[in-house]
DNA sequence: GTCAATTCCTACTAAATTACTATGAATAGT
DNA sequence: ACTATTCATAGTAATTTAGTAGGAATTGAC
């Protein structure tokens, strides 16, 4: 039951964006790679996660970079990481049907365990987390 | 972020020996396979752990098998998910020292996602687990 | 209107982890 | 002694994760 480094890497990206937030100037794949110790090209594609999730968004060409779409304050941690983790699920028979009678024991578990983690992620904004304020 | 397979038939080993408790017989992996799906050596693997733990006895030879150590309603499923997946820790920087400078931002948000889960898996029994009373 | 800086797209690969399978020794009841 | 069982450990195949790589598309700056 791990947190994969895309969920790390990403919730890294999304404080140095809150940072930015204030800022006119988009921040680029470059600088966000040095602050955070990521690679560039994993580093764009945890981003582009984000982006398609509509908590980021991007120009390109010169000058160009990221933004997020909202202030600090009113992204959560478990939007940006519902975004990068592949939906977060703790088990996959929420969504697929499960081979294992449809009386299984565990699924009710499962889902208010989902629903939990959740509640709570999403009780922490990116402002509260980047001044660990938790 | 998912559980593992482990963790998921562990449960359903745990349930079924919730089930057999006021029995005074032993439950054999070849019983345990056969009601939960899982293959007896897996589940061999997967109950030594929870022997391991503490939450499950054993005795050996003709008529041997597996019991709990105490009654379903005094084991959670926090105990059972702790002792099968290695201790469900949601990321490694919690007991290994974090490569990130000792300032890292996410760090108090695991720790206390990581004790927000603890804490509601342990607050279901096996009893209540297989009666679906959660 | 060209050039350079950037995002965007997608394929590939190496490493790690997971989910088993396999073999056989140790033990205990009959 | 025999048989049913747990216990210990090694091996392996499949899957997932974590990253690399190459280049196309877009945009601003000059």
């Amino acid at each position: 039951m791990k947190m994969s480094s895309k969920a790390r890497y990403g919730l890294y990206a999304a404080v140095e964006l809150a940072k930015n937030y204030n800022s006119d100037e988009y921040l680029n794949v470059s600088t966000l790679s040095q602050a955070t110790g990521v690679t560039e090209k994993y580093l764009e594609q945890i981003i582009a996660l984000m982006k398609k999730a509509g908590i980021v968004s991007a120009t390109r060409g010169a000058s160009g970079g990221y933004k997020l779409t909202a202030g600090p304050d009113a992204i959560t941690v478990g939007q940006v990481l519902r975004a990068v983790e592949d939906n977060l699920e703790i088990v996959d028979c929420l969504h697929v049907e499960c081979s294992q009678r449809g009386k299984c024991v565990a699924r009710n578990l499962w889902e208010k365990l989902y629903h939990n983690i959740n509640s709570y992620l999403d009780t922490i904004s990116l402002t509260q987390l980047a001044e660990d304020n938790i």
